[in-house]
Formats: structure tokens, sequence, C-alpha cells
DNA sequence: TGTACATCAGTGAACGCGCGTTCACTGATGTAC
DNA sequence: TGTACATCAGTGAACGCGCGTTCACTGATGTAC
């Protein structure tokens, strides 16, 4: 529709290809593996020939760094959203184990198997490594800031160590996350929800 | 020694190799991955050549899930050993948080990293998924008979689902070893036993 | 809007390396005397 | 304990497949007139 074209468009655009090729190989990291994953397979699902790949990514190792830099940048934009959002604990604790929060940020069914691929791959990269942890030092301060506003906000003291209240909270998160991607059918969906319930209890009423 | 051999033996025995190509996988695995570590690697690291390998393991496959075998196993048996060794509780966190109580399953220092990467293997194999699912399930069994032997010598009652504690502190244990993998410089190696202990305190003194 | 030409996104055949697996072999071990 | 022979654990060269990467190309898109 631009006053400097002539004819209409048949090709995606180099954005689109580029994001068809993310979301093909997030599928397929979650569902195989990296490993297991030929840069083939990803082209074949997002529907273009092999060449395509590479005026995209330079490397193998590429798309995989800029799938990690992209789940962390969307579940950081999905956290916030939720930190703003939400004016009290429950309606938070709600919200997040909504069922489909995961979702909303990459499409893939089993985000969990996703990010232990993509942690698993960058903890093992020198070169990414570093990133990896600045990440995770970040999404613990984030949480950390949550706990102390949900404390402010009710008036009360948190009867242990903040860090340790920020690790429990988190490892949970991901404790869980592994144990259901391993087994599946005995997975309750509101446990997070219900756990977490239960510790703001004890926390709280705490002496 | 025995009476039907008239020379000493030169080579180590067949189960002295396979032993030996078990630890050296285990050891690959756990750093470089499974998928980046080739039979070469193993047979290299155990002193062998590559044909040794297949006198004891018919496919990479093979090694990979006798492995997980392995590592169930051991850990059950320290499990069991831990379960009996101790009288209460303190005691009990207390080994449980030793810091080289992992490493005596394994000859692993990561033993973490080496667990992810079989279960995430594991998971993927149709055939072997199973077994993993049923193990898992045995781990969370063998923690909710803790959990209620602790609670009946304490002559306490839960104040929350005996299951949701189980979970939190099965899925607890998960998560902080993942975290510890990707930034082990934040780790606090008293950070498992703290937290356990707190969730102890604020569930017996629950009102 | 239409045409001509340069650019470059995407094609797909070809390359070559690494790795899992095989196999003909060798020399140490088990067994019988 | 020593010798002879069969067995078989471990050797290492060779095979072939799959995959990451390259590259000469083609035809759609951008731009100028």
């Amino acid at each position: 529709m631009s006053s400097k074209r002539s004819r209409e468009r048949v090709r995606p655009t180099r954005d689109e290809t580029k994001a068809k090729l993310l979301d093909a190989a997030a599928m397929l990291f979650a569902d195989q593996g990296i490993g297991a994953t030929s840069i083939e397979d990803i082209c074949t699902k997002a529907g273009f020939s092999r060449g395509a790949f590479y005026s995209s990514f330079n490397t193998k190792d590429d798309i995989v760094f800029e799938l990690l830099d992209l789940h962390f940048e969307m579940n950081q934009i999905e956290a916030e959203r939720l930190y703003s959002a939400t004016s009290d604990t429950v309606e938070y604790i709600e919200a997040m184990s909504s069922p489909d929060r995961r979702r909303r940020t990459l499409p893939v069914d089993d985000i969990g198997m996703l990010y232990i691929e993509l942690t698993l791959y960058a903890v093992r990269d020198n070169k990414n490594r570093e990133r990896l942890v600045e990440r995770q030092r970040r999404d613990f301060a984030m949480m950390r800031d949550i706990v102390q506003r949900i404390m402010a906000d009710e008036e009360q003291e948190l009867p242990a160590d903040i860090d340790d209240v920020v690790h429990l909270l988190l490892g949970l998160d991901m404790g869980l996350l592994i144990h259901a991607l391993v087994d599946p059918e005995t997975q309750d969906p509101n446990r997070w929800a219900r756990i977490v319930t239960t510790l703001h209890r004890l926390l709280t009423a705490a002496p």
C-alpha cells in the first residue's frame, strides 16, 4: 500500500520469515530437543528451504540464543504486566497460576521443556552463560521486589530471610515445572496456586 | 588368586570395563551434555578403544538408560540409608543437606546437570519414559512416608495437604538444583537446609 | 500506473566433516590335561 | 605349576549417513523515470 510500490507483495517480508523460523524452532526444540532438531526440520516446519535459514541466522547457535533472548524478553514483559495489573496477593497468585500465562510468551505447549533446553544449551556456552546468569538474577530481583511489596501492603514482617523466600518461590516454580514435564498425569494444575497460598498463609500468620 | 588360574590378570574384567565406561559417560554427559558427547569421547576418557564400547553396550541409547537406572538405584539406596540412619527431623535435614550426599551416588561434580540431561533424554523416549515416571512416583511416595513419619513422631498435624507438602519439598529441591546450575556463585550451600528448617518450623507451629 | 533495471531474499544442489556402528583381527584369559 | 588350544574382550580401520554450512542461481521487490 506504500506509494512507492506498484505491485502487491507475494513473498513474506524478511521479518516475517525470521519470526516463522523462530516459532518453528521453539516448537521443535521443546518437542524433540535442540540437538535432535536439524535446520532442515526447522525450515520444513516454517515452510522454507535451508538457504532461507542462513539468510536470517549465521549458525544454529544463533537461533538458539535469539530464542533465549526472546523468551526472557517476553517473560519480563509478562511479569511486569502481572506485577502492575494486580493489586492484592490473592489476585496476583491467581493471575500467576493462570493456565495460559506461560503460553503468552512463546507459542509452545510445553514452555518448561523449551526453557530447560535453552538453559542447558546456554549454560555450556561460555559466551552466553553470563547473559543467562544476569537474566536469572534479574528474575530473582523482580520476585524480591514483589515479595517486599506484598509484605509492605499487608503490613507484615517476613518471619524468614527474604532471599530464602525468593529462592523458595522461584525454586518451587522451576521444580514443579520439571516434575510436571516428567509426569504430566500426576500434575494438578492448581497445585502451584494452592501451595503458594498456603505458604502465604503460613508466612503471614507466623508468631 | 583362583585355583583355576595360572597367570596373573593383566586386563580389567568385563565388569570393570563397563563400570569405567559408565563413570566416564556420567562425567562427560554432565559436563558437555549427552548430544555433544561422542562414544569416542567416552572411550578415550575411560582408556579404551571404540570397539570396547560395543562389547558392553549395544547403542549409545543403551549407556544413557543404564546410567539413568544406576542413578535412580543409587539414589534410592542413599535415601533409604538416610531414612533409617536418622532419628529426628533436625538430624535428618542436616544429613540431607550434607554437601557430599549427592556425590555418594555417582562420581560427578554436578549431579544436577547429569540428572537433567538424563531426564530430558528419557522423557523423549517412549520406551523409557514410563520407567522414568514410575521412578519419580516412587521418589514422591518415599518422601510422603518420611513426612508422615516426621509428623507422627512429633505428634503434629500437617496444616496443609500432604501431597502438596511433598511436591513443595521435592519441587524446591529440584528447582534449587537448577538455579544453582545456572548461577553457582549466588548459591548458598546452606540454603536448602535453612529453607526446609523454616518450612518445618512454620508447618509445626501453625494454628 | 507502467516499464526497466538493480538488489537481494530465498532456492536447492553439493560439500565435507563427525559420529554411530560394523567387522576382521589379535592377544589375554579360561579350561583341560 | 606348565602347556596347548578355544574363547572372547578389546582393537582400530573402514563405512555410510545425516547434518551444518556454502554457493551459484532465480525471480520477487525496491527505485527511478
